[in-house]
DNA sequence: CCACGGTGGTAGA
DNA sequence: TCTACCACCGTGG
């Protein structure tokens, strides 16, 4: 996987057989390094994940990019306790927005922080797997990895 | 405007 | 269970 950050966080993580093209490196020594602080912060967190160890290490700082309605989305997968799941039709609801579901849909989709902003714990309703942009294996993959189920 | 989705709910086989 | 159909709503063109 490839971790992008900023001297503000974390932005954007990507798989490595889904790569984009990489921005160059910019910016003034200080905050080049603060952005590198981030990017191994950001290591240790996923190598833990990973390999199941808890505590997980403390996150870095998410700065990832989108409109105020995607943020609300995101920071609603945020808050999804560890170890249980929601749905879309919930988060729409969450954000008092009960016909919104498949907006949420789309702003779970532009999710740019995978794994960290734990956009896979989202499920349709009834349970049902709903999808995943970067592949649905890695959906099943990732909630077994956490221990998660889903209906068929 | 318009078309498109990581939806949801209903109806019928 | 599955398919068909439609309301829903933020985004990007």
């Amino acid at each position: 996987m490839r971790l992008e950050a900023s001297d503000d966080g974390l932005a954007a993580l990507s798989w490595t057989d889904l790569l984009l093209p990489t921005s160059p490196v910019r910016g003034t020594s200080a905050e080049i390094d603060r952005a590198r602080g981030f990017l191994r912060q950001g290591a240790a967190w996923l190598r833990a994940y990973f390999s199941g160890h808890l505590p997980l290490p403390l996150m870095p700082p998410l700065r990832p990019v989108g409109t105020a309605f995607h943020k609300a989305v995101w920071r609603q997968i945020l808050a999804i306790s560890p170890g249980t799941t929601t749905t879309y039709g919930e988060i729409a609801r969450w954000l008092s927005m009960p016909g919104a579901s498949r907006a949420v849909g789309q702003a779970v989709g532009a999710n740019p922080l995978p794994v960290l902003i734990p956009c896979h714990r989202v499920l349709a309703a009834g349970g049902k797997l709903g999808g995943y942009s970067s592949g649905l294996r890695r959906k099943r993959w990732l909630l077994a990895h956490e221990g998660l189920t889903w209906s068929s």
